[in-house]
DNA sequence: TTGGTTGCAAAGTCTTTGCAGACAT
DNA sequence: ATGTCTGCAAAGACTTTGCAACCAA
């Protein structure tokens, strides 16, 4: 949850952080693997996972455990909701900031104490959107692009 | 998504649909898998992750895909939001309704069609306050009670 | 008979882990 | 030396699927 130890920054945690926060998207541990063999051909996915989890253990990432789908990373730590293409997976984010009131609205509503929420917003993403206007009938593609 | 050809109710099926909204708990497949083998003691785990899938799309149940967690399955088709304790994976109901002018309010933040979105509460559960109060220190326990 | 349904086992997907060798301090 | 980190392969957790037998219309 917040910083340990301080960390060694290997070779592999560099590079594997460095690829991550390179791109806007927020790609699973298998893509991220992919991008880093290409600088790090021996390195192996369990290094991956171990590092990713390490990275956000450390605060310097984030996971993102989104419903349903497999668990993806962001290397961005600022708080921010994200929106995911029902159509495609992908996901964008949202500027950042908490919707105000959220927690309050809910909390004579439960006998839980209320600690926080996960809010994930669905739609359509704007490539989707225009395969449908143009009339591809792209099903459901997988959620898997970048 | 919505409801499809009528579905054969068999046996199987209709034991699975009981034992569900039997529960408030909102159970993974092998716990419905446990209690319906006291009933059903051939039923295969194969055929109640099938039922559970096709029951969810005939809208007659409500997967749960909560973040970071395994999937469970709720028998109250009506929506409402869930709370999670962090502590034992307990989920509990919130009341009925959405959050007022949720997706409203991103609107215009995203150049995504707003769909919909996922609001999971987290929080602590009455019996693991009450733990902690007590000074007992469980940790955090698996999320598998019930 | 025809197509849907089931139990069973095997396969699949994604993630974690044990271990021995490599590395850093 | 000592403890950490890595690659590799195997194991794990959870879910889906192929298939032959079965069942209902």
């Amino acid at each position: 949850m917040s910083a340990q130890s301080p960390l060694h920054m290997t070779e592999q945690r560099r590079v594997i952080l460095e690829e991550l926060r390179k791109v806007r998207s927020h790609p699973t541990a298998d893509k991220i693997y992919t991008r880093v063999r290409r600088r790090m051909p021996r390195i192996s996915l369990g290094t991956v996972y171990r590092t990713l989890d390490l990275l956000a253990a450390q605060g310097m990432i984030r996971k993102i455990e989104s419903a349903g789908t497999r668990r993806r990373f962001d290397g961005t730590v600022e708080p921010h909701y994200h929106i995911r293409c029902l159509e495609c997976g992908r996901i964008a984010d949202l500027p950042p900031g908490e919707m105000p009131g959220l927690e309050a609205h809910f909390r004579n509503q439960t006998d839980y104490d209320v600690v926080g929420h996960t809010l994930e917003l669905l739609g359509t993403c704007p490539a989707c959107r225009k395969d449908r206007t143009e009339g591809k009938d792209v099903g459901v593609r997988p959620a898997s692009e970048q």
